[in-house]
DNA sequence: ATTCCCCATGATAGCGCTAACATTCGGACA
DNA sequence: TGTCCGAATGTTAGCGCTATCATGGGGAAT
């Protein structure tokens, strides 16, 4: 009575049984239910067994939270990115959580957008979450937040870059030599007028200068910046802002892809090879779509999984090599 | 002196500061400090101000751990999604977390890569963080992921589709009408020969059963189904296994794109209209690229991002409507 | 003055669990 | 036969915080 919810035969009362409800009716103390729960071999099996039964006709759930609050030990990893949606980050995501899973380890997902306010209002929380690991897109934007993490006094890893001074652990490769991979490969193939486009958040930027550096080292005209809002439906517009440019480094895949849309309703785009391009395409991140589409996308090839296991793998090892680049590709197809 | 990290001015000492040393800084109670952090109109604008500058001094992060046990409030949510990467659901964890997270409230993050074993123990680890509430993708996809849900005594949030017995609350929209709708208009179109291509999902096999129940109500022979890995490269092949088929549903977007790849290497596609067509193709999930490629792919448009904020919307309020449907819009493009 | 009330602060008792240290008991071993 | 040891279980004392109920000390109202 009093609930609308009372449905099995095994009694389920107004609240959540606890430990000692479960121990209390096994007829042991409360510490052995709590072994039968994370140290089953250390109990007696026909003890276990009367246990198992108790906890299933409760239907016990461990309350982890009081657990972590005993334990000093939350089981959890906090993952901070800019965004999860039409992003690269999901992979990271998957690949970490992959790995973390399995091991008891909860995912406390938090997004900056962008935003280094908010950046630090998520790590903060995080944070007081007391998981027992960070990780991160690239860098705290601010001191603020690079200060919150080296007190936390946990395992940091930043990903998707390779900073000078890391908190602590990195995962990632370094965006600035592939801004120069894309650069040597269009003057290696002859372009002259070069363009980079995309966001100007701190990875896009480091792959524009080494684009730009290793342009004007060769001694060709400055290239051409075009900072574009984050969806890629801005970037199909982008190639009337960018005449006589004949080879277009993109700072994402997505974004490479609607500039390329741009290009075919310009009638600038070909199904035969890049040679045959009138603007040459690069993008970065190896979309599965890039490989489908006609002309296919070059791209810069990026792990994202990989970097997310890896730095999975980071948080729960503590010796070894801290820093870890996993390096980047540049995979030629038809579209530069 | 043993710590390699100390680096402020101020004392950073072993372990992370506790209420109660921030309160003896402050000398008040360390109530009071805990009325600073959750309610600081109830204090003195001065005792606020000393105890903020003691919290500063120690570099004070709340232990939301202790808070929630203290509370019986977690400021919570699970989530759990199939998958994160490459895939619509990234659309709705950010819509739900864009609408959560500034309300407090961290998300738990989970994945059940399609495996109902899987599933079950996400379940369980999810609830054993006791958040407010949970938010999943479909249903549980076993009867003991049910119970557990059930008997949770949160809200529950199934998204993605409309289950006719609900555990609690749901956003989504109806997959069998969506197959229906997507049958309707091939035939509209004289299309004779349907197939259908992707997973075999529950949300999958709905909109399979509605395409194919719509087809033979109409009097068409029976469409195929093929059933196809989860990545998109499979269904680049997918048309030689098709032969005489000149329509396909394919259950997302991805799929479809990588179907067009085949045909095109085929010579079965056009730049030009949905009726020059030779195969016309529809997908689902209206991604951004689909709209960027040519020949631009027709799809059946659903909101992921709006799902999510609905969701997030039904674990804050009890009352009112349970079952959201946000429908979905077939959007005709030049693929089919 | 006295009463009342509200504002600011404090004392106390847990939340549900686990770490750390008992305790008990039966058998192996000398 | 006594000693020792390990296996199985229990007792105790918190983890860091918050809910709840005091407490004291001004005004405002009477």
């Amino acid at each position: 009575m009093g609930s609308e919810l009372t449905e099995t035969n095994t009694s389920s009362d107004e609240v959540a049984p606890t430990l000692s409800a479960v121990a209390k009716r096994a007829g042991v103390s409360s510490i052995t239910v709590s072994r039968v729960v994370r140290l089953p071999d250390l109990v007696a099996p026909e003890t276990r067994a009367r246990v198992e039964k108790a906890m299933r006709e409760l239907g016990y759930v461990p309350n982890l939270v009081a657990g972590a609050l005993a334990s000093a030990k939350t089981n959890s990893v906090g993952v901070l990115v800019p965004t999860i949606a039409n992003s690269i980050f999901a992979d990271t995501v998957q690949g970490l959580s992959d790995k973390l899973e399995p091991l008891g380890y909860s995912v406390i997902l938090a997004q900056s957008r962008y935003d280094a306010a908010r950046e630090d209002r998520m790590l903060a929380a995080l944070l007081s979450r007391r998981p027992e690991a960070i990780i991160m897109v690239g860098s705290p934007a601010t001191e603020d937040g690079k200060r919150l993490l080296r007190h936390a006094r946990i395992p940091i890893v930043e990903t998707w870059e390779l900073p000078i001074d890391p908190i602590d652990a990195v995962a990632g490769f370094d965006n600035y030599q592939a801004g120069v991979a894309v650069a040597r490969h269009f003057i290696e193939h002859g372009r002259q007028h070069l363009a980079f486009i995309g966001g100007d958040d701190p990875r896009g930027t480091r792959r524009w200068l080494g684009f730009q550096d290793h342009a004007l080292a060769c001694g060709l005209q400055p290239p051409r910046r075009l900072i574009l809002e984050r969806n890629a439906s801005g970037s199909v517009a982008a190639h009337a802002n960018l005449p006589g440019v004949d080879a277009v480094f993109a700072a994402n895949d997505a974004h490479a892809i609607g500039f390329m849309a741009g290009l075919r309703k310009a009638g600038l785009l070909r199904d035969g090879p890049a040679a045959a391009q009138p603007v040459a395409v690069v993008g970065l991140g190896d979309l599965e779509m890039g490989r489908l589409i006609s002309p296919s996308l070059s791209t810069i090839s990026v792990h994202g999984d990989a970097i997310g296991r890896t730095a999975a793998t980071l948080t729960l090892e503590r010796g070894g090599e801290r820093r870890i680049d996993l390096g980047f590709e540049l995979v030629l197809r038809d579209s530069g």
